[in-house]
DNA sequence: TTGCATGCAAATCCTTTGCATTCCT
DNA sequence: AGGAATGCAAAGGATTTGCATGCAA
């Protein structure tokens, strides 16, 4: 499978939606195309997997920004449906580039013993959103689903497993 | 549907375990049986939905302990397998009194706008875990789930409703 | 008796916010 | 120009932890 980067805790399919066509969507959200958006935007294009606000803050480099500007705009972007927020349980927000509609929905796999994220193609039967909407009367339902587990890994050697 | 409690936001079928049987189950971990636990399992046996520690510590009433003891114990309880916690999306832990092995385990849908909380009995196709820990090669693998949108309430008078 | 559990207070960590300033549009 | 975005610092809120004391086993 292509990798989205070097980091060998992950491995998804690439989106690589052009820089250029974000911050077109910026523009269509009439928000400002900033300095810090735009470096952003570009480390979560060159990371595609999740990330929290500090490690997107880090990943900035030399283009930092502060702290609070990256989770403004993360908020933002949440907003906008430009990138998809995840829970994984431990309290921390972790975040990812948006794919286009349908084909950006995706579920994860977590080891929770050593981080290694894997993305999943498979979702739930498309009809059952819609039966339990309809079911208890609720429109506009979503769903977020994590799966959980011990990576190969780590059941061989539960100690030494380090991310990565 | 028989209703877990006064809360008009919440509905479920009602476990209630029998106190004896829970401190039996702390017994059986080496945990002592203590006031604060006791009058916490209580709690969690009268509102059988997800509880914030808070909501927790202030249902304790005269039975009051310490907010830091119940952070501990419902951690404790959750290690037991006793409780299970549950993530909104909000970064508030909810904790419920865990049903006996597959018998306890369900989702929710939860009204982003007033809160309100259904209790859902479908669940994701029974090979689908297996399936996913298969195919990636990890062990113990378990799933978060949970469906979120309006409900009928709210989409009446969107400003107007309050949880309960 | 012996350590697990509790109370109290302080510390952590993630996240949000107020305000003056900067800078897209 | 004018409003949105940023930087900086401080506040907020959930959760954790250190330590002396209390209590179940």
């Amino acid at each position: 499978m292509k990798t989205c980067c070097d980091h060998p805790a992950h491995s998804r399919r690439l989106i690589q939606t052009p820089l250029a066509e974000l911050t077109d969507q910026l523009r269509r959200g009439s928000r400002k195309i900033t300095a810090p958006r735009q470096a952003i935007l570009e480390v979560l294009r060159r990371h595609q997997h999740p990330l929290t606000n500090k490690e997107i803050h880090l990943a900035l480099g030399a283009e930092e920004c502060d702290l609070a500007t990256v989770y403004r705009n993360l908020r933002t972007l949440e907003e906008m449906r430009m990138v998809a927020r995840f829970d994984f349980g431990d309290g921390i927000a972790r975040y990812e580039l948006a794919g286009m509609g349908e084909e950006g929905h995706h579920h994860h796999l977590v080891c929770t013993h050593c981080a290694r994220v894997v993305e999943l193609t498979e979702c739930l039967p498309s009809q059952m959103e819609r039966d339990i909407a309809e079911r208890h009367g609720f429109s506009q339902v979503t769903h977020r689903l994590e799966f959980f587990g011990t990576c190969s890994r780590c059941s061989a050697a539960p100690s030494l497993s380090k991310p990565g």
